[in-house]
DNA sequence: TGGACATTTCGCTCAGGGTCGAAGGATGTC
DNA sequence: GACATCCTTCGACCCTGAGCGAAATGTCCA
């Protein structure tokens, strides 16, 4: 008698990933971007039609979706969900060793603040995740009275991130801290007004982010500044 | 100027699990249990010398872990966090087309209830997180005091789930239901419980698992019975 | 219309790895 | 001690798929 698997046909998936040209083209475009055919293959250093050809896998399985603009063809990945994957398979995976003091620099900047496809990442996360919760914000997956006040005033569209089918507030698994930060719709609206504020500001660095001194201001002024220096260092 | 990838090298545990065989393997261990290796060699459909160096390179690739017993060995997944992996990947793959009659009663019988890896899921699972969060049990990702009482009424060792490493009561989501149920160090403990005390028993089905009556009786005594019958439809 | 640029398609080469049967170890049983 | 059982190693086979250069397609600009 013959068991009969009744799970999800997982090996197609894992198979797209498992190209090392494709993960690195996959990991170019964790930071939510749109990226160009071209400037994809030189990240993953291969040649464009190499490129081209991973793409069209990766399009053909539903990994990634393509917007065309001219003579441009820019790939992003197609949903938060493949994001999720990529992050929960970086828990298990190794981390290749640090060969250069450029890249441990690199490093540092990413434990700092990045972006977790869509939302706020590294200690900066963390550190966000905790302001909410400690200053009762934010219980029970979901915002209090106080919280929703906090965040309409600060812009961001709670409704919005309410209607939509993704979660609301999962809590996300940092892979670099071993604690959460904010994940799902309302990480997502609460880091698009960090941005669209100033108040963080994309690195040189693929997914890195930075606190600017608005943002340093703003954050303090948001949460009490006694709250932020008793929050986790942010150096 | 290259960009070079500072991130953790997913390709290679991406490809061990891309292999249709070797997917089929870890989704058989995907219930927690070790299983042997000739066991194995019969789920997957293939060989034994086949199986074996499959199984030799998940080991390699610290995916599973063995334990030698007698001429017999056992291999199961070498923790959660792989666990883990494989449902995320579920999530974003495509459910291969139902076939049989037969098969279609084993998909039922999984969508009802069934284990993700150590902890209860599906409707079942769904359910039980409802009801600890609508009886107040449940908050903020933390025990209330109700909760706690609860608990450790049924015997669940909350104190040894706390002091794990693992997260606490995070919330765990569903590839059949797309909503949440309970998972990480207390969805293990509590689901201990419920087997230990009879109330779920082990399906033939591989990962299923059916309510009992004696079950139906405790949880209903648990909750008391007003919840169980506005609960979600449990038939 | 012609030329520059971005991307894909085509044709080809080549390495890696999945598969099995048979043989070799290791362990328990009589 | 001889045999059966469980598992791994070995040798051989075959096929998928990653890679590149060159040419074709499509798009923008003058």
């Amino acid at each position: 008698m013959e068991y009969i698997a009744r799970d999800a046909d997982i090996a197609p998936v894992a198979a797209l990933i498992a190209d090392p040209t494709r993960a690195a083209i996959l990991t170019a475009l964790l930071d939510g971007r749109a990226l160009a055919a071209g400037e994809l293959a030189r990240m993953a250093g291969v040649s464009a039609a190499t490129a081209s050809a991973h793409l069209a896998r990766l399009l053909e399985g539903g990994l990634v979706d393509v917007v065309r603009q001219g003579r441009h063809r820019y790939y992003r990945l197609s949903g938060h969900e493949v994001a999720e994957v990529l992050e929960v398979l970086a828990r298990i995976s190794a981390r290749p060793p640090v060969r250069s003091l450029r890249q441990s620099r690199q490093a540092r900047r990413l434990e700092e603040a990045r972006t977790c496809y869509d939302h706020l990442a590294g200690r900066a996360g963390v550190s966000l995740l905790d302001r909410l919760v400690r200053g009762g914000h934010l219980a029970g997956g979901d915002l209090t009275e106080s919280g929703e006040r906090l965040l309409s005033r600060l812009g961001v569209d709670v409704a919005g991130a309410r209607g939509s089918r993704r979660r609301f507030a999962p809590e996300c698994l940092d892979w670099t801290e071993r604690r959460a930060h904010l994940g799902g719709a309302l990480g997502a609206a609460i880091t698009e007004v960090l941005f669209e504020r100033g108040w963080y500001r994309r690195d040189s660095v693929p997914r890195a982010v930075t606190l600017t001194d608005a943002g340093q201001e703003g954050l303090a002024e948001l949460f009490g500044s006694k709250e932020l220096t008793s929050g986790t260092p942010v150096t």
